[in-house]
DNA sequence: CACGTATATATCGCACGGCTATACATAGAT
DNA sequence: ATCTATGTATAGCCGTGCGATATATACGTG
């Protein structure tokens, strides 16, 4: 139990998760890390290699913006959603939710009754 | 509407959805394509440059088993499950409606509430 | 002071898999 | 003959998650 979830089950959607988490407040790489890992139960572990480079991509898409400010303590990156990312996080998250829902269709049968006594 | 989901949201689900198919019965390459294309509402559609591989790759996991067979009237490849695979399959759908959950939770909120009045 | 750990950001290069393009063969329709 | 649908297959491109590695600051402890 509380195994990560395997790499490939993670594309497609950490952006949307990044996004996310960006919606409720400015937040800074790390930050958004130890979120993301505490919000999932510790099952989405979002290493630094993965986590930054996803960050810089997101901003040079214009998804999000950054400015360097150090004022409440450290000096830190700080990430806010541009307009067109709150676009893209509703329209990310009403796609994720039609995927979810066609998987759900598709796959519903063999979730319910994994063993009757395992 | 209907449109395609996005590659990057298939990977890591592709494999389970094929799988699924074949636990219902034994199905050829083609007929898993169409498949999955009908029951998803026109969403996914594997174009043969993922599905082929993606079954050999299943079959070289000794997840699927091939046989070809000619009596329905063509020629063609026929799937079914191993037992590996129906394990593989349960663990995996298991997998994913947590994955599904946890996502649901991080972006539930974006899901309802798009726009007061768009 | 030295040292270890947590915080904080960054980049390189590998691995993996979905997809386009391409190829080839058979069957049925016009 | 030609077109379309059926049926399988492979080569190579490309995006991206991740391990490894680097660097810097802050804090606690011996």
């Amino acid at each position: 139990m509380t195994e990560k979830f395997e790499r490939d089950l993670l594309r497609g959607s950490l952006d949307l998760m990044v996004l996310s988490v960006l919606a409720d407040q400015s937040q800074y790489g790390y930050s958004i890390q130890k979120q993301l890992n505490t919000a999932s139960g510790g099952k989405v572990k979002l290493p630094a290699g993965t986590l930054y480079p996803l960050l810089h991509r997101l901003e040079s898409d214009k998804l999000i913006k950054s400015r360097w400010d150090a004022s409440t303590g450290r000096k830190r990156k700080w990430y806010d959603l541009t307009a067109k990312g709150k676009k893209r996080l509703s329209a990310q998250a009403k796609q994720w939710q039609q995927y979810a829902d066609c998987m759900t269709g598709l796959i519903g049968s063999f979730i319910v009754n994994p063993k009757p006594s395992g």
